[in-house]
DNA sequence: ACTGGCTCCTGAGGGC
DNA sequence: TGCCCTCAGGAGCCAG
């Protein structure tokens, strides 16, 4: 669930409640996420003080000055702030004891997120080496996503949501940008112009900004580090909304699954 | 190099 | 009320 915006909300929530605080104990309930969680992450992490909350792609970045923390919070993850301890649920798998007495508690029901550690440039991990461009860098243009596309046959929609094409576009946003730009989402890769991939380019980044300015999209996990929801999806105009009317042309949206995911669309409209 | 398909896991919601 | 089926915001990995 969370895509870039929630990964970008949480991180905005909790960088005042980690920065500077120090991890007196990590109590990991349940190693077994996506990946095991390594006994040498709460060996290294455990008494570092935190120095930033970064942020690559969905991948959030605890980091300390022995190295950096890379959770990943998969379809249904969160981290939540706590002032004080409180039971836990049954879905949250690791607590971070703070030095000021807090907690940083991870939930998730479907354990498809992950928490790595690395002792060097995070950005190098294995996991961060080969993604695409951030929405916001420079580098994101038509040219880009033209050149990339090229020869491609993918529907555009799947391809958008590449991770090495571009990252923080999940299946929600990848929805939305397509509509505004009037783009099919099965329309083949390399069958666009450039001057319409500019287009779209500028869509990704307007919705993911009116998105995190909402506090994210909550269809029905998402919490942000104070456990409130997203209210973008209120401003969804595709996603989830089969059969509704089109806000542009009123035909009745549909959906249909591309790249083995759920997509929404207007099949007038959209070309 | 691409492409499509599978996989991990739990819970919500709909139909009967 | 309960059972069974389908679906869900991610993305790494594999075979062809």
């Amino acid at each position: 669930m969370p895509e870039l915006p929630e990964v970008e909300t949480t991180r905005r929530g909790l960088i005042p409640w980690l920065t500077g605080r120090r991890v007196r104990a990590i109590h990991v309930r349940q190693p077994r996420l996506r990946w095991r969680v390594s006994t040498r992450l709460v060996a290294e992490l455990t008494g570092q003080e935190i120095r930033d909350v970064r942020r690559r792609a969905k991948y959030l970045l605890l980091v300390t000055d022995a190295g950096t923390a890379i959770v990943h919070l998969g379809m249904t993850g969160s981290l939540r702030t706590l002032s004080a301890w409180t039971e836990p649920g049954p879905h949250d798998h690791i607590d971070l004891a703070l030095s000021d007495g807090g907690y940083l508690r991870y939930r998730d029901p479907r354990r498809f997120g992950s928490w790595h550690w690395t002792r060097t440039d995070a950005l190098r991990h294995r996991l961060l080496a080969g993604l695409g461009p951030e929405p916001h860098d420079p580098a994101f243009t038509g040219v880009y996503l033209h050149r990339r596309a090229r020869g491609r046959k993918v529907p555009v929609k799947p391809f958008l949501m590449d991770a090495g094409v571009v990252v923080g576009v999940g299946n929600i946003y990848a929805s939305e940008a397509l509509w505004r730009a009037g783009i099919h989402p099965r329309r083949p890769a390399g069958r666009i112009s450039e001057a319409r991939y500019a287009e779209l380019t500028r869509h990704c980044v307007a919705v993911l900004d009116e998105a995190i300015a909402a506090g994210g999209t909550t269809l029905r996990d998402f919490r942000d580090a104070a456990g409130e929801p997203g209210y973008f999806s209120h401003d969804l105009a595709v996603y989830d909304q089969r059969d509704k009317p089109c806000r542009r042309c009123a035909t009745p949206l549909r959906r249909e699954v591309i790249g083995q995911r759920a997509s929404y669309f207007c099949p007038v409209c959209q070309r």
